[in-house]
DNA sequence: CTCCATTAGACTTATATAAGACTTCGTGGT
DNA sequence: ACCACGAAGTCTTATATAAGTCTAATGGAG
């Protein structure tokens, strides 16, 4: 059954990554139960502690949510999922911010060169670009960019308008996980277009923020980049 | 032995209670080898499975670390290890910035309303403020503010010069285990004063990193405000 | 005799399995 | 409408075995 009877890994290992490929393949969806534990066991010929053990590796990296007495479930990234699971910012009050999508652009040209790199293309692959303004309580407050893999998301360009939360989009259409991000966060001042989207003066101090989100495979996916004029608000990181 | 015989919560979580409560306590301290697996289990009546799981979640939670056919040790505040756990500050190739500490200032004061908010203080309670610039190849470009309670770590205001890893401090000399922060990020423009320390001409966007972190007992200890004039540097956040 | 590579053994954490307890939810009787 | 109960799931605990690491004894080469 494995590729490699050699393979030394230790077995939950080895189920563990099986489980995975069903989830990035799509044979088990988003919010879909999966089998049982005993299940599990019985088809890869394990004890059912070992099948436990491999599905606990793929909740302890939020794959799967598991419920005692229910069954364990594929992660969906529903709107309220993802805002909680990959929005970090809140207000002074400590509360979750929830911006609204405003006014999208969307193209589709080959990527240049800091396209290519961060999101490992090779040379001449297409990228879609999209350039948003967020609001909250209808005010204009991150400018936002984003690059995608063409590739990935066929006929992405043409949809108008484009959905709020686009990590739902991901999930739910094109069957792309995120499994992961990397935030790189620095201080900039607004530069003139900014400030004219933003309605601000220029060379404001705005919070930037540089997200690479990977896939479950570990591709880069996404590389966004927001230019956010927080009032009072932050970006909060724990640990 | 437990305080509550019809505690209701599982064993393991009991026996894990335990064991923290000897890394706070200091009986075990940092750096230290504790009891085998064996040992623990024998000693609090369990099998040798549970007392692995009590270990297991010290280990997830980063207070012990264990190696294969060593045994387990509690972490240990090294000025390595803290900058790797809790530094996040990466320069444009992706390397560690690893700063200076310069020029720091230590008073001790009764508490403001922020101060009291931020260390959940009772009125009246005092606190040490120091001030500090940081460094990067000799050229100034983080100005901290830091606040501790003075009931925690007595004569530390006396100590000339502080140290340059204060965590590290924190745990030797005064048994703190940091174990968690909260980081909340977000731009600003600098204000003279800060303008002249950093050498920078006034308004300049900096980012203003406000930590909290937090000991074993979820207590905070320490409440710090910086600001960094990022040259090509960024503040990374995974996940 | 000294040095060094090897190895047996003790001790450690890691893995695998089995059995019973607990939780949830639907179902059917009252 | 309510409650008891059973089916089906995860969770907890215990036990046995494997695998990694260090130490000290051993024995041969120089």
């Amino acid at each position: 059954m494995s590729p490699d009877p050699t393979d030394a890994r230790p077995l939950y290992a080895k189920v563990r990554e099986q489980l995975v490929e069903r989830i990035r393949s799509g044979v088990w969806k988003p919010g879909q139960l999966i089998p049982s534990e005993f299940e599990i066991a019985a088809e890869f010929g394990v004890s059912q502690g070992t099948a436990r053990k491999a599905i606990g590796a793929l909740a302890t990296e939020r794959l799967v949510m598991r419920q005692q007495g229910r069954g364990t479930f594929v992660v969906e990234h529903t709107p309220a999922h993802v805002l909680f699971r990959f929005f970090n910012m809140f207000d002074a009050a400590g509360e979750l911010i929830t911006p609204d999508s405003w006014q999208a652009t969307c193209t589709v040209a080959p990527a240049d060169g800091p396209e290519q790199m961060a999101l490992h293309l090779a040379p001449g692959a297409e990228v879609i670009r999209i350039g948003r303004i967020r609001t909250r309580d209808g005010t204009p407050f991150i400018c936002e960019t984003i690059r995608l893999p063409q590739e990935l998301f066929p006929d992405l360009a043409r949809l108008d308008p484009l959905p709020n939360t686009l990590y739902d989009l991901f999930q739910k259409t094109y069957g792309i996980l995120l499994v992961r991000t990397e935030d790189r966060l620095s201080a900039t001042a607004a530069d003139a277009e900014t400030a004219g989207v933003l309605n601000l003066a220029g060379g404001a101090p705005l919070l930037r923020i540089d997200r690479t989100a990977f896939g479950l495979d570990n591709r880069p996916i996404e590389w966004r980049v927001s230019l956010c004029h927080l009032q009072g608000a932050h970006y909060l990181a724990r640990t």
